[in-house]
RNA sequence: GGCGCGGUAGCCAAGUGGUAAGGCAGAGGUCUGCAAAACCUUUAUUCAGCGGUUCGAAUCCGCUCCGCGCCUCCA
């Protein structure tokens, strides 16, 4: 079966292929760098990740951009508590992004694009929009007329057509002329950051910029536009409206989003204190890849409860993965050994990529590979595995990794060289054999505590950092 | 009220018509000087409940119960 996606405009699973030959245009809404991003943020920037890698792993070159917000309301009023201006309080946050991401393994998209670089742009377009009908004016403010795209709402399935022109709304302080109008470009307040431009003194609405920074490096149609489930509406709903309003053509062919996660059966709020960051999921002892291999493991559709002990039992799960490998790795094999070895490392590679295939089912993907961990595994205990299916059971793994990418740790302790250790194995096996236990143990020990596992096996001593 | 998602073993979770994947935890065991490591075995006559369709349903239909999300800037 081919590569297929669930598609939010169309709510089916469709079949996926680019629009320009072997490239995959693809635009995600990334942070609005205002604090730290916490667990729900990452759970959707990893679904982003495994689907580029996937979509790379099936042959496809990534064209990937991903904006980064850093004008709006929290960062206005959060900057201005600090007396700080928007560029200083911003590169602390959008650094922090970027490190956070770096040690989540997230691929870095091919272009990151910053709102405030691309004012003028975004005020083009709003021209734009204004000399076809699609704006008005109130209180210095532009805003969109929704009831001049007729095909609002088609995203959210939400029907809006009870909803007359004209028909006058009062919300809150803004004076709008439909209550699902939007603002493109915001009257200046005093005191706050604004552009001086020709559509007035102001800074831009949250949505305008993603429509034109999309097009902007994707041109008007993008393959893949994705994002967390909250966006669909309204933002993901404006963006169509502000984009289609200014081609006339489809601004994106597919709509993926991620669900939202859980904390103990709650939703994340401040209130709860329930938020978590990767850095206090790190300080509280847990490994990057461990969140990253939790965050990955549940598809992206379904609502994800997040508990430390979930992210206890995702260190294992890949504890045990590692082992594995290390054992390929370390053991010797028999020449000869089992037949049909071949066939399954084959079949679970093919069990692997079609619940890849089948709209990223991670689930059933990770189930492929740890069967064929314990079948393997087996295998071995038995001394049936023969030596030349080692090469391929590590391709496996490596086509594994390729997407989750969790075999590799983070070296949190690097107080001990690989040299050292070896030498210190080697103190350790003399001792051993003139049966000083006590010696041999304190060497262990000792080693234990620089978070290196040593394992006697019978082809030898083996070791890892954990 | 509108739109949508979900309820599968202690926990996480796959499976959307053919007789319950996988991970973690628990229990038992193998290996070992010891093992904290590693590995193996085992753990749901049953898929929220009640009806229905079918030779056959966790999977389709109806009803009920429960949990959750969005409905103006929150991933």
């Amino acid at each position: 079966m081919a590569l297929r996606f669930y598609n939010t405009l169309t709510q089916q699973v469709e079949e996926f292929t680019p629009l320009h030959g072997n490239e995959v245009r693809m635009y995600t809404c990334g942070p609005t760098v205002y604090n730290y991003a916490h667990i729900g943020n990452l759970r959707t920037f990893t679904f982003e990740d495994i689907l580029r890698r996937w979509l790379q792993a099936r042959g496809y070159t990534m064209n990937h951009v991903m904006n980064i917000t850093d004008v709006e309301d929290k960062i206005i009023r959060n900057s201005m508590a600090q007396g700080k201006t928007l560029e200083e309080y911003t590169a602390v946050y959008t650094k922090a992004f970027l490190d956070d991401t770096a040690l989540l393994r997230l691929e870095r998209p091919e272009r990151y694009a910053k709102a405030t670089e691309h004012i003028d742009e975004m005020v083009s377009a709003i021209e734009t929009l204004r000399d076809r009908g699609f704006t008005y004016l109130s209180e210095g403010s532009t805003y969109y007329r929704i009831a001049n795209f007729p095909t609002y709402g088609k995203l959210s399935h939400n029907d809006f057509s009870g909803i007359r022109a004209g028909a006058r709304v009062d919300v809150d302080e803004y004076d709008k002329a439909d209550a699902r109008d939007f603002v493109l470009w915001k009257a200046k307040k005093e005191g706050e950051p604004s552009w001086d431009e020709p559509i007035g003194d102001g800074r831009p609405g949250w949505h305008i910029e993603c429509s034109v920074m999309a097009m902007k490096y994707l041109g008007e149609t993008l393959d893949i536009h994705a994002g967390g489930v909250d966006l669909v509406f309204p933002h993901h709903e404006n963006e169509i409206a502000q984009s289609e309003a200014i081609t006339g053509k489809p601004f994106a062919r597919f709509w993926l989003h991620a669900e939202h996660l859980n904390v103990d059966m709650q939703k994340m709020s401040k209130s709860i204190g329930n938020i978590y960051t990767l850095r206090d999921i790190v300080e509280m002892g847990y490994s990057p890849e461990a969140l990253r291999y939790l965050l990955a493991s549940v598809p992206y559709r379904k609502k994800l409860n997040f508990t430390l002990d979930g992210l206890a039992a995702a260190s294992t799960a890949i504890e045990r993965l590692r082992n594995f490998k290390l054992r390929l790795e370390t053991d010797r094999y028999p020449e000869a050994g089992e037949p049909g070895m071949a066939e399954r490392i084959a079949k679970a590679r093919t069990q692997f990529d079609e619940a890849l295939d089948d709209d990223l089912n991670t689930a059933e993907a990770l189930g492929a590979v740890f069967e064929f961990v314990r079948d393997a595994n087996t295998v071995m205990d038995a001394g049936n595995f023969a030596a030349a299916d080692a090469p391929a059971a590590l391709a496996l793994l490596a086509r594994f990794d390729s997407v989750f990418d969790v075999l590799r740790p983070t070296v949190k302790d690097d107080s001990v060289s690989d040299a050292d250790v070896e030498r210190l194995i080697g103190e350790r096996t003399q001792a051993k054999k003139s049966r000083n236990f006590a010696r041999a143990d304190e060497i262990r020990k000792q080693l234990m505590d620089a978070g290196i596992v040593l394992e006697d096996t019978k082809d030898g001593v083996r070791w890892k950092r954990k």
